[in-house]
Order: C-alpha cells, then structure tokens, then sequence
DNA sequence: GAAATAGTGTCTCTAAGACAGTATGCT
DNA sequence: AGCATACTGTCTTAGAGACACTATTTC
C-alpha cells in the first residue's frame, strides 16, 4: 500500500508597512506590474526560502522589493491567510507581517515587476487590491489601532529623537481623533518607562523650542491610552 | 531556461484547547503513540486537506483525534509556527488555533496513534512536548489571559447557564488570582451586555441558590476586567 | 509685534479597590 | 441549629476628561 503524503503548498509572507508622513497614516504598497492582477495594489512580499524563517523572509523581500532596510524597524506576525483559492496560481498559505516605520524615504524599488511607494491609507477606498490583500490590511490596520492602547508602540513611529507633539500626532493620525494636549503629556510623563527625556532641544522651526526624547524601556501601557470620546 | 518554482511545505493546524474543569485551568493534551517524539505530550492537530480552508482543517481534526464537537466553542487563530527544523519530517508550518471550552467530557478518542486527556495546565512543567509545542503552548496561555481582560470571551469557558460565582471561578482559575466577589459583581453587572439575567435560579447545592445568567451580547470590555493587585 | 508652537494646573467625575454583614438555602 | 454559599453598600483613591493662559521662538 502506498504511503499516504500530506498534502503541499507554498508559503509567502506578505508586509503590511505602516508610516506616519506628512500627518498622515501611509501604507506602503506595490503597484503589481505583472499577472495575476496585473496593475492592481498590492502589498510586498514573497515566497519563503528553503531553511528560512518567517521575519528573515519578511525583513528579506521588503528590501528586495523597496530597498528598505529593515534594521530600525518594528516586525510583528500578524496573521495568517489560506483560503483556497486566494491566490489564482495554486495553494499558497501566506503569513502576513505587521511593520511599523518612523517616517522612510520613498522607496526606490522600481522593477520591470512592480513598483512600490507611500499611500495614505484613507486612499486606498476603491482601489483594485490583489488577492486577498484588501482583508490584510484591514486587519493589519486594526492591529495597530489597537496596539497603540496598550503598548508604547507609537514611538516606533518616530524617529530617535522626537517631541511629545510627534508622538501625539502619531496617535491623531492613526486614530483619526483630535488628542488634548495637556492630557496627552501629563498621561506619557507619568507612565514610567514610556519617554525618557534627553535635555536636548528642537530649535529652528517657528515657535517654542521642543524638548526632545527618546523611547523608554517600557513595552506596555497601564493603564492604557485611551482616545477621548 | 528552466523557470523558477517556489519551495514547497506541508502545513498543519494544531489546536491549544482549554477549559475549566475542577477549579483547575485545563489543556487538552494528546500522548503521542508514534515516532516522531513517541510517548511525548503533543498538541492535537494535523495536516490541512487540499481545497480546505484552516479553521475546517482545526475543527474537523479536533474532532478526529478527540471526538470533540466544535460547534458550541470559540476557536480562532493564534500563530504561525514556521521555523526550519522544528519538525523533523521536514518542512512544516503549522497554524495554530486557539479553543476555549465550557467544561467538555472526557475525550474518548484513544487510538493506537495517540491518547487525549486533560492535563492541569500547571501540571506541564517538566513533562517532555513535541515539536514546538511548549512555545504554542506559552503563546495560547498568555492569549487566552490578556484575551479575559478586554472582551468577554471568559463567557465561553462557562456553559449556556451560569452563576457570577462560575464566570468569577474562570477569572481566578485562569489569571491565578483571588477576584474581591462583590467588586466583581459590579463590574460584570455594570458592563452593558456581559452577561443577561435570565430570571431562573439555580437550587440543589448547599448554600443560599444562585441567580442563573447567560452570555451577553457585548465582545468587548470597556473598561477592562483587571486583576485587583 | 505678530504668528506659531510648547508648556503648565485645577476641578469634576468615573471607576477601581478595600472592606463586613445579612439572606437563604441545605443537612 | 449550624453550615455553606449568594448577595448587597460605602468610603477612599487614582486617573480620565474638560478647560485657558503664559512662555519662547521665528519671521
């Protein structure tokens, strides 16, 4: 009798890449220049290697594909998608990344096949997305909202050096909510490890110089951000 | 030229299924009567079928290895496990799931490949696991305890008729925690939607008889349930 | 000096947490 | 009668949310 063998697919992650530029929440995509979906949005990505784990693979097709470099930047599993039939070119499981960036420069990747760059997320309303994509970045989306709640995730929006008002529009613009500010400060000075404070200065932009911080060592927020109602 | 193909994989579902039994917090445990890891505790869980979608590969193997029904339990994604070598067969990504159950009978299914029982989840220290399984296992314990704070899915670990003794004994079974019961009262009962009163009364056990509830409509928790400190 | 942004203090109200005694069934 | 469990109310304290003015820079 013949041994009975499980049966195969192909495995791929996908990058939902978050950034915060010019006050708005963007999400990096790849305009596809090849079939299936030729045209349409999608998002970066690719076929896991051989003997390779899932966020090499993840850290490896985003500079692949945008020559964006994965050092400073925030790569968490998000989820994963299987339905039959998601991708028209066979069974292929794909394992979505959620990646928040401070603010990149537009990315370079410019291939015959695809090309990526920045777009708001609110832009993305009646787009053609490949796949199965336009579910993936609702959640990746969800994931993120909700995150910044209870986690000092936010400041991976910035960059190492940022005043208070960056971070509180880092949460305006991801949470789509205006935040007051003297609220916002008192709440972010008194959670112990969210900002530590550099005594440096921000001058040269109009207005009162801002002090600058950098991200503590604290991870999670209690009690958590809240947007006021 | 020859043109390029993908690697390929196997991908499987395994299931961290928990329950309330005995004042305890229970895992539901398989003891592997086949090499790979023979006599090893193991998660239940298998291959995915061609053309079947991973939460029908969960249920329909859940059911298999243990005659469990799925119907009347909460089941969603929890992680995906990928890294190369993490079974010796070769390469398998497996999907986790993560079950709750309101106290189950004892699993039956006892075949010549495997055992099912239930384990306390504080009895696992020391035992030997399969594969990854310890790592699945961490991960589907810290989901299921942050997953009580914020919804109200400690709900589904009680059966369709409860006393706020029985959903107050999940919160203290499953965080190790001693819950103050007239505080916890309040919160559940001022929580719109957590849990609805149905009118009836549990009487045949010693004591003064207990109001019955069933589970509200609301998922979520704000604010959210918390451990007193 | 006008415009822009940073920074600060107080009050109210909600909800968490601590705490003890009464009610109602069973044996 | 005694035991076991269910149920209830108040006080204190922490933190959310609302709110207006002063400080410091650039142009």
């Amino acid at each position: 009798m013949e041994e009975w063998q499980p049966p195969i697919a192909n495995i791929a992650v996908d990058l939902v890449v978050l950034t915060v530029r010019q006050d708005r929440l963007q999400l990096l995509v790849i305009e596809r220049g090849i079939d299936p979906y030729q045209g349409a949005l999608a998002l970066p990505g690719g076929f896991v290697q051989e003997d390779e784990d899932l966020p090499d693979a993840a850290r490896r097709e985003l500079h692949e594909e945008t020559q964006i470099s994965a050092a400073s930047l925030h790569l968490e599993q998000l989820r994963t998608y299987a339905k039959p039939g998601r991708d028209p070119r066979g069974r292929i499981v794909s394992v979505a990344y959620l990646a928040l960036a401070p603010n990149l420069p537009t990315p370079v990747g410019d291939t015959d096949a695809a090309r990526a760059y920045w777009m708001p997320v609110h832009e993305l309303a009646g787009r053609r997305l490949a796949f199965d994509h336009a579910d993936i970045i609702r959640d990746g989306l969800e994931r993120a909202r909700s995150k910044l709640e209870y986690t000092t995730l936010a400041t991976t929006f910035c960059p190492e050096l940022f005043t208070l008002s960056e971070l509180r529009r880092v949460y305006e613009v991801v949470w789509g909510v205006r935040l007051d500010a003297r609220n916002f400060q008192r709440k972010v000075l008194s959670t112990e490890g969210f900002v530590v404070p550099t005594g440096e200065i921000r001058r040269g932009e109009a207005g009162r110089p801002a002090r600058l911080y950098r991200r503590g060592p604290a991870g999670s927020l209690h009690p958590p951000m809240t947007a006021e109602h």
